[in-house]
DNA sequence: ATTACTTCCGTAGTCATGTACGGAGTCAAG
DNA sequence: CTTGACTCCGTACATGACTACGGAAGTAAT
């Protein structure tokens, strides 16, 4: 089971990580992941505690928290800050409940118009357009 | 109840529809409202027809349908192409209750992450964080 | 040592939905 | 007939999360 997770160049690192080597320069770039030393002539390796960040950064994001909450977070990363970290923790998780309310309600009225179009007799004007249109 | 939705400048348009002007300026630029003629050397006038277009627009981003999209309601918007509207309408459907899936398992986790932050005893590193650097 | 792939790095482009800016022309009130 | 507000129009900026490009330098395989 040896990962060989040492090393890396960069292009085994993005596949590692499950991204792309593009990727991997623009989080550099925003500061959410360093940049290792380069030796004189060489190019840059990285190590499997690149690997864990990039995983930790994809972890949040399947959270909902975006990439600046993130860089937050991993500012936060050392365990002994849960204060911080549960109150972030809490406004995603009311970001979160807004977007399932609303979602909740675009549910509720496209399969009610849904339905009004499957029941509708005759040839009167599509419910859904009419709905659009009313107002 | 006169509502004088008649000669319209571009500015009580846009008021009368809800919106800035830079929006209806950006609308028309993606054809989603038409541009009136201008009489020479005057300016354009708007009418309540293009008020009703507006919030049919509005009506349908609450609905969670993508501008894109909506130029293809519009297109459909003499009510007599239910089949299609419909089936656009299945579409996004889908979208909304894919998007109900992640947020709900979002929302799960977070407040179980919650909940472990506030029952932890001691001074064991926070479980939002490790759960994060977790894998 | 040649070939073919990578890396490096900065800049620019993409998508969606607008918002902001600036200079010139137009309109309405006093 | 001047003043202040509004319109016109094109272009640029904002946001978030990337993706693409291009040329020079480094690396690996034959």
């Amino acid at each position: 089971m040896e990962n060989n997770l040492e090393n890396l160049t960069i292009g085994a690192f993005a596949k590692a990580g499950g991204v792309n080597v593009e990727t991997i320069r623009f989080y550099q770039h925003k500061g959410l992941l360093p940049v290792p030393n380069k030796p004189y002539g060489g190019i840059r390796r990285y190590s499997k505690f690149d690997v864990q960040r990039v995983r930790f950064i994809k972890s949040a994001q399947r959270l909902g928290f975006s990439l600046n909450e993130i860089s937050e977070l991993l500012r936060l990363e050392d365990g002994i800050h849960c204060n911080e970290v549960s109150y972030l923790t809490e406004i995603k998780l009311k970001d979160v409940r807004k977007k399932l309310k609303d979602l909740t309600r675009m549910e509720a009225v496209l399969s009610a118009l849904l339905r009004a179009c499957h029941t509708r007799k005759g040839n009167v004007s599509c419910p859904i357009i009419a709905s659009l249109q009313a107002d």
